[in-house]
DNA sequence: GATGCCATGTGAAATGGTGCACAAGCGTCT
DNA sequence: AGACGCTTGTGCACCATTTCACATGGCATC
């Protein structure tokens, strides 16, 4: 039984399909909160907002069957998502930057849920370090390093301004985060053994605006040619 | 020649060009301020991050043309690349939901400079309507269709707890909002005529810890086969 | 125990995007 | 004026991802 007992994750997920396990988690944890059992792909992709073949090619990528006729047991497949997604141990978080975003970062409920307590801020202001926020003081970037093995955090999140994200970065990656989520509006380059995630919400919107822009030309060219 | 005074747009921007260009756009505006007036593609892929083909594909899907042997415009691209991302006219957003993040999200200078005003913002709670926040006064999301008809704006950004995102969305398009990004951790729909973004915070965090986990037991079994 | 229904699992085609490699063209220098 | 170097613009091949369509196989019912 050794060889079953672990998933076989020879062959890598395919990072569209890593996008898409945390959008299944919450909705197999929804049903299972509501007391459902199992599920079928039609279902699991009508709440995931993605096609039914897709979602049964995802779950064969992690190796977590289902019951031809049946559907999916809600449970396992929790177990097994959640266990890809980081093995259900949790990992603490850095913020760097107690800005506005930075502080509503550090209070989002859904970092803790999804395994990943803050284990601490840090800033570059010395009118913000050793002010309380979210239940943390803020301690000064100086003792990054030290946080981070204290702690033993792996993840760190920048919420600097922009011309600061870059510093922010570098002096994670000196700390041993190997994994970083960039909020500043910049492009910011880590070595390769490092992840790196943008977030840009300005970005967003203007990416929205192209799509509002485009829509309404296109119905003006309509009514003139129709 | 008529046909020949706006941009060719008869063809749409592939969306993986789309979400390149505000990228592009806040490289462009850099070298503009240090006073480049030209740019090479290799040099602008080099600021976004990307490759430099892929940089002139991009514009010429924008009809943007350079000049061969010197490279293009700076003042140019930004011109076109505005005028793509909505024409350069200011969209106002409304923020539906001023817990942390949406106060955080109305103060984020980002928007503004981006061309995204705040309009308003709104929130169910009768304890946080009537206060002031980033300068803006809450009102009741029962005024969303007032708010929304007097400022005239077409962006909602959906910034409350799941369990309402829902509702706030479906307040949004019957104000006549065509454009939504939503921040609240769940999926949600809307009808065709609207577009629709997601941001998702824990996802995020979650995906990165994918790759942590799998790095982690890659590495191990480097370790024993090796 | 056999039969029919239903949902999974997957081969294969279609789609969308990326990056190489090179021809074409512009400016400059002689 | 001519030649050269540099950079654009793009055809093409490769890769990742999505989606269809259907064979496969379990479960319930008769």
């Amino acid at each position: 039984m050794a060889d079953a007992a672990g998933p076989r994750q020879d062959e890598p997920i395919p990072d569209a399909t890593v996008a898409r396990l945390p959008i299944y988690l919450r909705g197999l944890v929804e049903l299972s909160d509501d007391g459902v059992s199992t599920v079928s792909s039609v279902v699991l992709a009508s709440l995931a907002g993605v096609n039914a073949a897709n979602v049964r090619k995802d779950m064969s990528y992690l190796h977590a069957h289902g019951t031809r006729g049946v559907g999916y047991e809600v449970d396992h497949l929790i177990g097994e998502i959640s266990l890809a997604l980081g093995g259900g141990v949790p990992s603490p978080v850095v913020i760097v930057g107690v800005g506005n975003l930075g502080r509503a970062l550090s209070r989002y409920d859904g970092f803790v849920t999804g395994g990943f307590p803050i284990a601490g801020l840090v800033d570059a202001d010395p009118a913000v370090v050793g002010r309380k926020v979210a239940g943390n003081i803020v301690r000064s970037v100086e003792d990054l390093a030290d946080l981070v093995a204290e702690t033993g955090c792996t993840v760190g999140i920048v919420a600097t301004p922009a011309a600061a994200a870059q510093v922010a970065v570098d002096s994670l990656v000196a700390s041993g985060v190997s994994s970083i989520l960039n909020f500043a509006p910049t492009v910011v380059t880590v070595p390769d053994r490092v992840d790196l995630r943008q977030v840009d919400l300005a970005t967003e919107l203007q990416i929205l605006g192209y799509h509002q822009h485009h829509r309404a030309v296109a119905g003006r060219s309509d009514r003139a040619t129709g």
